[in-house]
DNA sequence: ATAAACTTGACTAATATAGTCAGGATTACT
DNA sequence: AGTAATCCTGACTATATTAGTCAAGTTTAT
């Protein structure tokens, strides 16, 4: 699996968007939120423009944000945190990799020597992906991205 | 993190010397292992040779194998196959990777807006390292990869 | 009208990955 | 002793990906 930057900027950009929900939402919880410029947003997370509205112009593709063209446009969250899972958002904007290489021309025999490895990865696949849509903008925001079960206080902040 | 080419033929490698492993011990289970020669196992697993040479550098030089120099050598697992964790395997081979960019010189003052998502990537970060450590070169060769929970029958092979 | 903001698509630069190459050192075998 | 097999080392190159830029639009509030 690859997960880039661009993938990261996109969980940065949509829980700057998530704060702007709920601030609006404490104003009044039946309006719509207002629209956030992507200038704000860049400024804010220190993201290039460009290349983040690249990066919302998939977001929008796959129904996660609105947007709001013209002046005081911008964008929203097309609903609500709780709503939004983080694989949602990453696997919008990040090329979708093939990890096993076994579908190839090269003819991968699940269980053959060649490829004893093949479930080890799919099986990493689906850990990973369980993880990342288990966890919601909600979650991101209110610091609750922990499994119960392993230490979350333990920060490692490389990944091997 | 980045889970390259590179990480996965070691392991593919790895899984190649653990079944000779378990065929020499099977002859004699107080000899040690024969060596196997790397033109081998390229031949196997389908990787350039001179690329695997450089692969089994980093395992010998993190203690995952032992070389044996000269006609007839090669290389042999220098502990069990339940004893070598595909996180091992995979953290000797490739970069280390900051997933987070935080330690960096703009400063990310954890639970700051700036960086609220610093928390979901050391989350992210323990749930694959806890796997892949959880994991044996041995639960690989006997296809014994899926955690109880999770649904290890369903193949899903592509990562997002 | 005008300016703010989104939209689109092509383009470029930097980086990382995968793989190659050449030569050297060590050892088994004859 | 000689030879072939094998590991060892380090520099090198090609390719792909990522990150980021640029230019020229369209849409809409004021």
């Amino acid at each position: 699996m690859k997960l880039s930057t661009r993938g990261r900027y996109a969980v940065m950009a949509m829980t700057d968007l998530a704060q702007h929900y709920y601030a609006d939402k404490a104003r009044d919880a039946s309006a719509l939120s207002k629209p956030v410029a992507l200038t704000m947003v860049a400024e804010r997370q220190q993201i290039s423009l460009p290349y983040l509205e690249q990066i919302f112009q998939d977001l929008r593709k796959f129904g996660l944000v609105e947007s709001v063209r013209g002046a005081h446009g911008g964008f929203r969250l097309s609903r609500s945190p709780q709503e939004i899972w983080i694989g949602d958002i990453i696997s919008s904007v990040e090329e979708v990799v093939d990890i096993t290489r076994c579908q190839t021309s090269d003819g991968c025999l699940k269980g053959h020597a060649r490829c004893l490895t093949h479930d080890l990865w799919a099986d990493l696949s689906n850990q990973i992906d369980g993880f990342l849509n288990s966890v919601s903008l909600n979650d991101v925001i209110s610091g609750n991205t922990g499994k119960p079960t392993s230490g979350s206080t333990q920060v490692s902040a490389h990944l091997s």
